[in-house]
DNA sequence: AGTTTTTCTGCAAAGGTTGTTATTTAGCAA
DNA sequence: TTGCTAAATAACAACCTTTGCAGAAAAACT
């Protein structure tokens, strides 16, 4: 995610308007690497604006991601979580817990030194089918 | 996912009942490579078993997943898929029309030669982080 | 056949997210 | 500044998927 200067002028660009409530979630989500659901930046924007309402917390991650300044990570079950790290790298979900840890490209050996147990890894591959290519 | 006769054998082993309900189930299982969603395996389960409930194919779906038999693929939105087809291997998932096609571990190549566009890449480590793995 | 224990169905409820609508507000122009 | 217009917000309802629960039904064992 970029800075919250640079998001007011991509924003801007895009014809949306610059509110209180979307400034507030830019400084939530800069540099925030603790993977939050929707719910948890709701609690803690609360704290500086008590009337701001879910609804414009989810509104807001969603257009964040749809203009890929933040990533939703979609774990099996459980709310979907938001992460403003949009370079490359993986996630390391703990089963017992269930925090996330962001693990860099060079896996091996980086798993081992942070004490991370891999019991199972799952890759999935998104775009286009060869049909809906062809249809376009 | 093992024959209909090794899956009787298990769940006999398991203590747990045959019945035409996971008869069935396991039937429609057998070599299904659709990725079905539970819903989607009701609509079918019905048409043989009218009176079978959705509650129950939930429930044997479930059974047949912490067994092991089954895999549960969860995209980000959406009902989540099973995959009788629990050998090594990874899914592509089309973003346009939500078709899941199974992707063996050669990638690259068979990607291309299968004309899909990948667009995104997203692995997810499973396991237990080194605090829980500490407190164990 | 009878008994026990599991499983089934049907329904209610939960969790998470999105739709809807009236009200408010940002951004712009006079 | 003031007013205008399109967009965003808050509040609430609704949705979708999955699970919990209770009583009826049925599999397995004697």
């Amino acid at each position: 995610m970029r800075s919250q200067t640079e998001l007011t002028d991509a924003f801007r660009d895009a014809g949306l308007k610059i509110t209180p409530q979307r400034l507030l979630m830019f400084r939530l989500l800069e540099g925030n690497a603790s993977h939050p659901t929707a719910e948890a930046l709701y609690e803690v924007a609360r704290r500086e604006m008590p009337s701001i309402s879910l609804r414009t917390v989810y509104q807001t991650l969603n257009d964040l991601a749809s203009m890929g300044e933040l990533l939703q990570i979609d774990l099996g079950s459980g709310p979907g979580r938001f992460d403003p790290n949009t370079e490359d790298h993986h996630h390391f979900i703990c089963d017992d817990c269930g925090s996330i840890h962001d693990v860099q490209v060079d896996t091996e050996a980086t798993l081992q030194a942070d004490g991370l147990k891999v019991r199972s890894v799952e890759v999935v591959f998104r775009g286009s089918c060869a049909t809906c290519v062809a249809s376009k």
